[in-house]
DNA sequence: ATCCAGGAATTTT
DNA sequence: AAAATTCATGGA
């Protein structure tokens, strides 16, 4: 196995915040697909060991490892519930995903939980994608894009009503709508989200956020409307766009990264 | 404005 | 054990 140092990192929590869905555990660590790539990933203290498909390069930027999560803490030093939540989870990371995959992740995600995201991309990506084994290593590579056009073998992915929308959107989207999306503001790039079928607010700020390196985004799902609400009173009786905005603002420019910790702790505090 | 779509997970009764 | 509620988008 191929070694790479990754000082500040929580392979556990990162996984399990809800950013990605195909993965599972295997051994002491966890094998990923994502995209067209494979491989297995175990950490050992400030290291990660892994063996696939991805150059150390690839997986240096898949984990950001670029961010400075201690810069980030300073900037927020300010929110002390905040605070609670990055101790308890130090380490956990905004993963850089590939654009079209997390789409359709997060189209899945309306009205779903977590456990059956899961089970729609895995199967999305039996029935459309490729397998692929690496020996012991077995997953599919991401079906690409405009090849997810069959509704009635989407919802036997348990896609349901979603189904339709992931259709329509595979079959109009513009692929180079992601490095146009990228080179332009926030705004911008979320209103040319919106375009599509199946991405309103929220999930428009996931696809930002977890793809397209805008760490300002800051989705307000019904957790992170919560978690705000009791930190900040005067959110109570607000939308959750204005939420959105207040949250941007408040936490700057990697609001996302606050959001994903604030997000992950609700959901695993009690 | 309000309701519903499909459905596993979660919470409440 | 069973019943009610959760959850984000778009269309009626």
């Amino acid at each position: 196995m191929q070694n790479l140092y990754t000082p500040d990192f929580n392979l556990d929590a990162t996984l399990n915040s809800g950013q990605i869905f195909r993965y599972y555990e295997k051994g002491n660590g966890y094998v990923i697909s994502h995209g067209n790539h494979i491989f297995y990933t175990e950490q050992k203290g400030n290291n990660i060991h892994w063996e696939g498909t991805p150059t150390k390069e690839w997986l240096s930027n898949f984990f950001a490892l670029n961010k400075n999560l201690k810069e980030m803490k300073k900037e927020w030093e300010h929110d002390k519930n905040l605070m609670e939540a990055i101790d308890k989870n130090w380490g956990l990371r905004v993963l850089r995903q590939e654009p079209w995959e997390c789409t359709i992740a997060f189209i899945c995600s309306s009205q779903s939980n977590i456990p059956k995201i899961k089970k729609n991309m895995n199967l999305i990506a039996q029935h459309f994608g490729t397998p692929k084994i690496l020996s012991n290593i077995k997953g599919y590579e991401f079906p690409k894009i405009k090849s997810i056009n069959n509704e009635e073998l989407l919802k036997k992915c348990s896609t349901g009503f979603r189904a339709k929308w992931i259709v329509n959107t595979s079959n109009n989207i513009n692929p180079k709508i992601y490095e146009e999306a990228k080179t332009t503001t926030y705004e911008r790039a979320k209103t040319m989200l919106k375009q599509l079928h199946g991405i309103g607010d929220k999930v428009a700020d996931c696809i930002l956020l977890f793809a397209l390196d805008f760490p300002e985004a800051f989705p307000v799902d019904v957790w992170v409307e919560r978690v705000m609400k009791q930190n900040y009173k005067h959110l109570r009786t607000k939308k959750l766009t204005e939420i959105a905005t207040f949250a941007r603002k408040h936490y700057g420019t990697h609001a996302g990264w606050a959001q994903q910790y604030l997000f992950h702790n609700a959901r695993t505090k009690r």
